[in-house]
DNA sequence: TTGACATCCTACGACAGTCGTAGTACGATT
DNA sequence: AATCGTACTACGACTGTCGTAGGATGTCAA
């Protein structure tokens, strides 16, 4: 794989990369670059979140009241940096965009071609 | 449901506009307001695609050489109309649209509680 | 000490799809 | 003639994403 993300566009992922970002969240509060790492990993490097596509989700969520910031050194190094939590308000979104998921899968679902698609792939002569 | 499109943002269908309108072509060209109302008898009034949407999308695709535009006069009535016919190019996009499609919901399902929501929702059959 | 490299973050502006608002125009029904 | 449904266009605002750029810290090896 050449390119970054391939097949995965940026506008279907538009608005849920904040939804992937309270998923982390939600287990324990975290900064950016760890967030980054995880979404990587457990995407299994299938998408690979902008650096400042993250850090404008942050300043919007903080600003939304979805997550809160502060600051702190971590694991053992001196390097201090912004880590974030989720609050209830973010909570509550994240469980808002889980149900809209469920939703719109479901609508999307309906206009792709499932089963020609099936077809397609065993069929050498492409017929349809 | 006061709101239309309640539970769907148009930040998820983003980019989904077109293949549901290329799903619709795939079968007949078709214009305009025949196409905004199978969308909505498709997904059961769950999403209404907005007119300027709907015709942005024509352009867009058009110019792209997804479809081509021809004028006529339907069943009977003297009206001449846009309508709108899916090209090979169109169909391909269509394609790669499903597949980009599974690929996607695939990754954003890992960051949906899928369990939580299911307890929720109140699943005293556990089932799945 | 110097440099390379990974980490960590900010600023700015461009881009594109969506959508609100507005307006036009035709045909059929009342 | 007024109203409604149909059919379409124009324009500009909004917002999330992303390219580009830059800066500052810490680690490790040469």
């Amino acid at each position: 794989m050449a390119e970054i993300n391939a097949g995965i566009s940026s506008d279907v992922i538009r608005g849920y990369n904040d939804t992937m970002i309270l998923y982390i969240l939600k287990q324990e509060p975290s900064y950016g670059y760890e967030i980054s790492k995880r979404i990587r990993s457990i995407s299994e490097d299938k998408y690979i979140i902008k650096e400042t596509t993250l850090y404008s989700a942050f300043s919007r969520m903080e600003k939304n009241g979805y997550i809160e910031s502060y600051e702190a050194a971590g694991d053992g190094s001196g390097k201090k940096r912004t880590y974030y939590r989720i609050s209830e308000a973010g909570l509550n979104y994240y469980r808002e965009k889980c149900n809209e998921w469920e939703l719109t899968k479901d609508v999307v679902q309906r206009f792709i071609d499932g089963s020609s698609y099936l077809i397609m792939k065993g069929d050498k002569n492409g017929n349809d």
